[in-house]
DNA sequence: ACTTTATGTGTAACCGGTTACTCATTCGAG
DNA sequence: CTCGAATGAGTAACCGGTTACACATAAAGT
């Protein structure tokens, strides 16, 4: 391995002018910083980030932690906040947390083992002892806390608008699937649907859901039709639950969306291809990705954030799921 | 920060003490253990991962390279990589490449200046100079080259089986989407396929494709079926492509697997689900990566390893794109 | 001509661990 | 009872960078 020493000896200074050399600091004559810029290309030298790490007691490295990258909707998530990160030569140590404490806590700790500068989570667990005993900027994503900056999307909205939306097609039952309890946007959803139903009369069932595993969505999915077989709208709690009751739905021999209409949350990618299409609430996974990172590299910098939370705007994606709206309302204006 | 001086100074005894007792090496009084043990309890502390690794030359980090952990495949692989390597106390710094040959090289670097013991990658560049001047491991995934250890599926048995099944069901003008040719296990799948179409003298054609994109594969069915009309099977160079197609043949009208049968590869998620369910070749991604982790963890502890090529087995699997098999060929037996 | 200030570079301490080496004490074998 | 081996623990060098500080020389003010 080449080391700093090698290149001082190589190109005949000391350590430090190299450094000065590579850190661009203080003052380096214009023939030395040549002769050490030759001798790095010869030696082909990089320096070490782990000794740069431990003197500085910072590195370059962010931690991103999701619940599961095989959950269709992460990936673009992690996505974002990768480019973002690359563009400012930050590297991400990434890691599964399955919505467990232990896991979380387990990766928390590497994260500060390693110097992390900051960390990305979509946490399970916002109000955890382990985020709040950090000295280092944590930015949730795709979650809420009122301790620490977020990056989500307006979840709430997304619920009014999935119910609107439903009901103006023409569902008059509708069961709504509540997420996780401790997630708030999953909450916010719900609450926004359940705001939107009530206030408009249109009767509507409860299905409560513990997490966003696609087996327990499918278990779910059963217990819906058993339990409210007259259902004529589902509001789901992801796409992926809003998968699992399409499927439910379809071998239970219910037309998708003549009598069952369906809108999931997320819009996740090839949610557009199923049969028929899901029409969903669409969250920007990407760009709350990329926020998030944003915000996180403003942090880094001890650059004073006007804004800790940012909310991201959510829009409804009409597909084959639900039916088409009844166009007579505002004949005319 | 709580050090390790603090945690000798608090239990009264020297750092060398603390750190015998962290690494349980070399003798230590049992009630020292415990003086010790107790400090680091009331101290809550953990070893700073930067320091060791400095003294040690390597880090607990390895390495993770995919071109773009938003293609729905890659997550599967890099779950697989991720549980391996969990299990053994292994992080992962983790990077999309986009299939560009700079990026790759900007990772790998900061895979060695973060000491990292080991890189795994999906490389698109197999025979690139980063790899060969690496003299930590590297694991080739879903790729193959002669200087490196590798897992990945049978592509050629993968395109042979595909070739036969879509014979059989009764295509006679099939065409092969031929992937980048500089990835071995495209070429595989494709050799595989041609091979069969020739032994059996069916008529087939060719398209070429430069990546793995879900764009390029949209502009390559275009293509398909404007120069190759009279097509009644395509064999996919992977799920992404054969989704593609799919939307194209069905957006020509052409009847799905009336007209036209289609078989993918790889069996990503959410592909059963679409309209009709993709029928493919299915490679054991989540497998792959913790397999290739596995073989990383052996490379790294110096094991010998026999097999330093694994090639993982690949299955037809049946769904909506590819028409019944007719069931007269063995009448009796 | 004489301070001041700016420029240029080297020495060595430091970051937080690990470990080679040293030294003291205890134990067991002959 | 003696001596080598086993046990137990501390000191300091080391890993590869960064930077405070010292020092020397050149340029700029007065």
């Amino acid at each position: 391995m080449v080391t700093i020493k090698d290149v001082a000896k190589h190109a005949g200074v000391s350590v430090a002018t190299v450094s000065r050399v590579l850190n661009e600091i203080g003052y380096v004559h214009e023939d030395t910083r040549r002769m050490v810029e030759k001798a790095i290309q010869e030696l082909d030298y990089t320096p070490n980030e782990v000794a740069r790490s431990l003197y500085k007691r910072k590195s370059r490295l962010i931690g991103l932690l999701l619940p599961d990258i095989t959950n269709p909707y992460f990936p673009q998530l992690a996505r974002g906040v990768e480019d973002r990160m690359q563009e400012s030569g930050f590297r991400l140590i990434f890691g599964n947390s399955d919505e467990s404490e232990q896991k979380e806590r387990d990766y928390i700790q590497t994260f500060v083992q390693n110097n992390a500068v900051g960390i990305i989570s979509s946490t399970n667990f916002p109000g955890m002892e382990s985020y709040r005993r950090l000295n280092i900027p944590v930015v949730f994503l795709d979650r809420i806390s009122s301790d620490r900056p977020a990056v989500y999307a307006d979840g709430r909205e997304g619920g009014r608008i999935a119910a609107q939306q439903i009901i103006e097609r023409g569902s008059r039952r509708v069961t709504v699937l509540q997420g996780p309890a401790h997630i708030r946007p999953a909450q916010d959803r719900f609450q926004g649907a359940v705001e939107v139903l009530q206030d408009t009369g249109v009767a509507y069932e409860v299905i409560r859901t513990a997490s966003f595993a696609l087996k327990e969505a499918e278990e779910k999915a059963k217990e819906l039709f058993a339990a409210f077989p007259d259902t004529d709208g589902v509001i789901a709690s992801n796409d992926m639950a809003a998968i699992a009751v399409l499927h439910e739905a379809l071998r239970l021999g219910k037309k998708v969306p003549e009598e069952v209409q369906i809108i999931g949350f997320d819009d996740i990618p090839l949610i557009g291809l199923l049969s028929p299409p899901l029409s969903t609430i669409r969250q920007p996974a990407y760009d709350m990705g990329y926020k998030a990172a944003e915000l996180m590299i403003r942090l880094i910098e001890g650059q004073t954030v006007e804004l800790r939370n940012i909310q991201m705007p959510v829009e409804f994606v009409e597909r084959g799921s639900t039916r088409k709206k009844p166009e007579n309302e505002y004949v005319d204006r």
